[in-house]
DNA sequence: ACCTGAACACCGTTCAAGT
DNA sequence: ACCTGAACACCGTTCAAGT
């Protein structure tokens, strides 16, 4: 890439981020052109689509939370990995007001530029919960894309202003669904049906 | 209303039914009125915003609801009844796409056309849902605004691609956050923590 | 009273013409 | 190689002019 190629590159992608943050994952393209200073065709060419943009903007916190997946795969305590695993998606996903949309179609759509940072996330997210399960403390009936499902739906609840204030609450309760130690705080973390007599 | 008005009136309102059955709640009004066979400004005369449309498509429906939940408020089993609630406010508002999140956003706006009807229906759900809290069914710590926003979640996830197969088993899940009866088929329904030993 | 459609200010997307 | 911006086909919304 010529060398002030790249550097519109870089000026549009800083200005996107800008943009989106304030008026969300759909802000207009040329609004973006505009104060970036560059044609419209400009922004064309670098970003093909409007998903090839955000995929850009969000890169790197994707990266992130694929790595951190991975680490967390070891950890000592499962139940409490994979809840601040979720709570890292969901607040990766409110970054730009509804690019969680985005992100839901890019998962059935191959062509998408999302697609692939969507789906090893959920990938990986889906290891987390396997081995959750495997311990007994996350219900064995779903699956990771139900995990990254209700990680969605939580990011949207984020994104409404009715349900924005109350996000951390409904992002408990439905941890808890998710968990199985339902009692308060279990020392003896046991798997298998909850009565023991 | 002039007879020809209110012939425009009722026949605006089935073509829009139509044009939003197939594009959704952000179908081109635009082509509403073209399909319709009437100038933009009558439609705009008939319903001044999408929301005051919206709310004239759904207003039966809305209705519906709240004369339900009303009725389910003496039912036998409290808990089968707010479940059977909450699957048709899901259903209801699945019938527009993206129906969901104007109605999300018109919680918040006094001004929105749909504001009165979805305040309402959040009112009548709260009713059942404290209902079954007195009887220990459903968890304590959540109110009225938590079960509209876990309804509207599940019509959003409803409405993508990507989780819309899984749309039952999701709601099967979330109902299970709300609901207090954890075990499988628990003949005496006690409230209190599961442990009995 | 009611209806029409042009007018205005926006979009996303493409592509011939320039450097 | 890369950039520009006009052109095209759409929007939502308003409002003067017609019946």
């Amino acid at each position: 890439m010529r060398a002030d190629a790249k550097k519109n590159y870089e000026h549009i992608l800083a200005v996107a981020g800008t943009v989106a943050t304030i008026d969300g994952a759909g802000a207009s393209l040329r609004d973006i052109a505009r104060r970036a200073g560059v044609g419209l065709g400009t922004l064309y060419r670098h970003f093909p689509t409007r998903e090839a943009l955000l995929e850009a903007l969000l890169r790197a916190s994707f990266d992130a939370l694929t790595v951190k997946a991975g680490e967390l795969e070891t950890a000592h305590a499962i139940d409490e990995a994979l809840v601040s695993w979720l709570r890292d998606v969901v607040a990766c996903a409110r970054n730009y007001k509804g690019v969680i949309t985005a992100m839901m179609a890019a998962m059935e759509d191959t062509n998408s530029a999302l697609h692939a940072s969507c789906v090893s996330m959920r990938t990986a997210g889906s290891r987390l919960l396997t081995r959750a399960q495997s311990e007994g403390v996350a219900r064995s009936d779903m699956d990771g894309e139900d995990l990254f499902s209700l990680a969605a739906a939580l990011a949207w609840l984020g994104d409404q202003p009715s349900s924005a204030p109350r996000a951390e609450h409904l992002f408990s309760l439905i941890a808890s669904a998710i968990l199985t130690n339902r009692g308060s705080s279990d020392p003896s973390r046991t798997p298998g049906p909850s009565a023991s007599r």
